[in-house]
DNA sequence: ACCTGAACACCGTTCAAGT
DNA sequence: ACCTGAACACCGTTCAAGT
């Protein structure tokens, strides 16, 4: 169809002077997502916040669903402008993954989008991570693979991380709460010894300092089969 | 429209045959999500199908989360009672890994489900995971490690692999059809050359190829950090 | 062009009333 | 004890009407 020109028109009516656009939109609900998580963004309570009616959201943003990947993409972004990138790939990965991982930490229903909907924000995680991995000379097929492995575990351990809390308050304060609950109910429901020391781990454990280690299985893993392919070459 | 009436009960007091049992209740549950979808298993799909009222369910099953938890735990508890051991550990976890992707596959709304409320189906595989490690020999913080990374990267990359298809139908039909416009969208908006080689990716890849590969390079990482704890250990 | 807000077609859950 | 189904308190989205 035509492109719908957009002339900002400085002068006409002048209008409301925070007139409604698809950034505040976005940056309303990140600030309701982050608060109160999901379900309770509705675009009743969006519209309250921006003081407009319900249907004024739909010209400029299509539907919830388009609502929560242009926030979960905008939080994204913002972290990839802020990594640093280090002389080792190795190490700029680490860095890559962490940021992914605190930045699902600080905004639990990132995790979750990314998840069920991953564009357009998880391409951006696919590019920097692809980059690191040329810079490691892993290419071709093997680049694919250990590409997508990575964004699938570092995807999978930050959701696994929230899973429960609904908010960035609820992650810090109930976290542990909840997993008490869990290796209670698990101790409760079986006796099996086996897991009994998985409600253990669960009482202790960091999962920040796990998902760093699940990076490194991972970095071990890709640079062993670039140095040795498969088992049987010599 | 007041009577409804209609009562087929043959003698009264016998009730009927098929009486209502959370079994049941799960039963008709998994057929709406796999036919039709997470967002189409309604309560008053539900209800229909089981032909009683919106209410009686509720007596059951407390609400639409214990439903879905249920449900899913149900297909996990299926899965694990069909998978074959091997003699060696490693072969056993590329086969249990690969059965959860298969059965996320058949059943896209169980990842979903997975990464969003883990209990209690999740627990089924750490323990399944667990055990096998133990297998391998790898013990205490490791194999906390070693086990919170592999069903993290399974669980991500079922989730990724599903994501946008919501029914299995889908994944089948659409799955296809879905990359390609991803891979169009991914090209149209960014002329990186490194994006169109992701594009190629997409069209071209063979996720449960991809998903084993990723397996792959997480034993070889955990082999290599058992035989080598440490990169500075000589 | 952009905004308003009532209306529409849902949804999960509750509860008085039945058996 | 178990079931019924109308009612309640929502929800995302639409659309005629305004500016």
């Amino acid at each position: 169809m035509c492109q719908d020109v957009f002339v900002p028109t400085p002068q006409r009516s002048a209008r409301r002077s925070d007139a409604l656009s698809r950034e505040r939109i976005v940056a309303a609900a990140i600030e309701i997502l982050d608060a109160d998580g999901e379900p309770d963004l509705t675009f009743r309570a969006l519209t309250a916040r921006l003081s407009t009616g319900a249907g004024a959201i739909y010209h400029h943003i299509a539907n919830k669903n388009e609502l929560l990947a242009a926030a979960t993409d905008d939080v994204i972004a913002q972290l990839f402008s802020q990594i640093e990138k280090d002389a080792d790939p190795a190490q700029t990965l680490r860095a890559i993954s962490l940021g992914i991982f605190d930045a699902i930490d600080a905004h639990p229903w990132v995790g979750v989008q990314l998840s069920h909907d991953p564009f357009p924000a998880v391409l951006r995680i696919w590019k920097a991570i692809g980059e690191q991995l040329q810079a490691l000379e892993v290419t071709g097929p093997a680049q694919s693979n250990a590409g997508s492995a990575l964004v699938s575990y570092v995807l999978g351990a930050a959701a696994q991380h929230v899973a429960g809390p609904r908010t960035q308050r609820d992650t810090a304060a109930k976290r542990e709460a909840y997993l008490e609950t869990l290796a209670e109910r698990l101790t409760l429901h079986d006796p099996d010894p086996l897991v009994g020391e998985i409600a253990d781990q669960l009482r202790e454990h960091d999962d920040r300092a796990q998902f760093l280690a699940g990076v490194d299985i991972f970095l071990t893993g890709i640079i062993a089969q670039t140095t040795r392919p498969t088992p049987t070459s010599s």
